[in-house]
DNA sequence: CCTTTAATAGTCGGCGTGACTATTAAAGGG
DNA sequence: CCCTTTAATAGTCACGCCGACTATTAAAGG
């Protein structure tokens, strides 16, 4: 911040980029674009574009996600900055540092592609490799961030429609961990913490097949999670 | 990431901010520096400089580490990349975006002034408000970030010399958590995680007055704390 | 009406942890 | 040289959370 009249000021450019989480039939997914433009033409790649001279990193983020998922509103969308990318060399043409940004999305309305891209398109986590530039390293640092929020935040809730079934707020959990968790643990966890959702009266949601239908829940007013709900660890990681 | 071709690429200038942490008579310490020059002359700042074009962010943060602090090895010290700070009209002249980093010294050498700065100082925390720019807002988001890493990393030996005391340990978490802490317990619970810290054989340290002198620890190989050392809450927080 | 499916309710033991008390070790003063 | 002082170290106890597991209930579909 200090010293712009002694040293060179030198020209960056800046630009987001999104890892957009949701969840299709139980698994993760992510949106991804496909590069019309060398470099990395025809290759996937996390969307994104450039800051704009009067917006913040926030702010371009919220509108680039709007553009690429073609949803009218975005204002309630949880958007989390993760870090800034700056690398020299992570772009071959220009200087230039990314921020990275993750968002989780309750349902998956189909991709519109950008104005920059050829294609977009809901990619299953697992199958989400090999991507452009440094977004391999990106979209697993999201998947670890948003993992670890899930543990001790309500963000989980994000990912689910405005009412929604215990089972489908632990399906949230199953998804993103990639393990299996007891429902009947779960459920008493989730309803012991005060704020975390709250019964919808009366409301019940067909399962699709036979069985019970589940009661209905909305997402309460909390956000923090005490104590946290801890994913299962193969094993403490001692280093 | 796309569109190169069909926006009109923004300049931006690039520096990194950093909120550099000790600990000084049992107290946090925050490395502050004086602007010599507008805006904000006479005040006081994060010390922070521009990321020059073939480095990174880390690598300038890790650069200024050095000049601000006069120490000649800092390769060692922890750095960790806080978030972005982008802001229209966060600088009064032009438009930065900032990369804000924190960074914990075991011992508080005195402060060198850099190149851009009339005065360099470490200030108590408590102390330090009224800061340049957006930098009350950057300070406080470093505090609590490290708050939150010493409850389930091994950061907290970063705070502390090679070779440390419990009861030294000890005062880290109080001082950046700002709560007392039980003795015994947190022994207990420092002791039984494995590859947290080591005991040096037989090695003691006098404790400046009488009373029995304490055994010598190293930090171990562990980089996560399993479970983790969760601070007092002052009542769980549900919002 | 019976079967099936899944939600919901309840039990039990272990471990981590907060609160607390007791003991030990060593330095310094008299 | 002993005795006081200071702080480290050791140990106890009960509560609460949580993982693992079993049992019951509710409702949809054949």
């Amino acid at each position: 911040m200090d010293g712009y009249d002694k040293h060179a000021f030198e020209p960056f450019a800046v630009t987001v980029d999104l890892a957009v989480f949701t969840l299709r039939a139980g698994a993760l997914h992510v949106l991804l674009v496909e590069r019309g433009e060398e470099p990395y033409a025809g290759q996937w790649a996390l969307p994104g574009g450039f800051v704009r001279p009067d917006e913040s990193a926030e702010r371009a983020a919220r509108r680039e996600l709007g553009e690429e998922t073609g949803l009218t509103d975005v204002s309630g969308l949880h958007l989390e900055q993760l870090r800034t990318y700056s690398e020299p060399g992570r772009d071959p043409r220009m200087r230039v540092v990314s921020v990275a940004f993750a968002a989780l999305l309750p349902d998956a309305p189909e991709a519109h592609a950008g104005s920059d891209a050829a294609r977009a398109r809901w990619t299953p986590y697992d199958s989400a490799r090999g991507l452009a530039f440094d977004h391999d390293r990106i979209l697993a640092d999201a998947r670890e961030r948003v993992g670890g929020k899930l543990e001790y935040t309500c963000l989980a809730t994000a990912f689910c429609p405005p009412e929604f079934t215990l089972g489908e707020l632990q399906q949230v959990y199953e998804s993103v961990w990639g393990t299996a968790l007891d429902r009947p643990n779960f459920r008493r966890k989730v309803l012991a913490t005060p704020g975390f959702v709250e019964a919808v009266p009366g409301a019940v949601r067909l399962t699709g097949g036979r069985g019970k239908p589940a009661a209905l829940y909305r997402a309460g007013p909390a956000t923090a999670l005490h104590p946290p709900l801890l994913r299962p660890t193969p094993e403490g990681r001692p280093a």
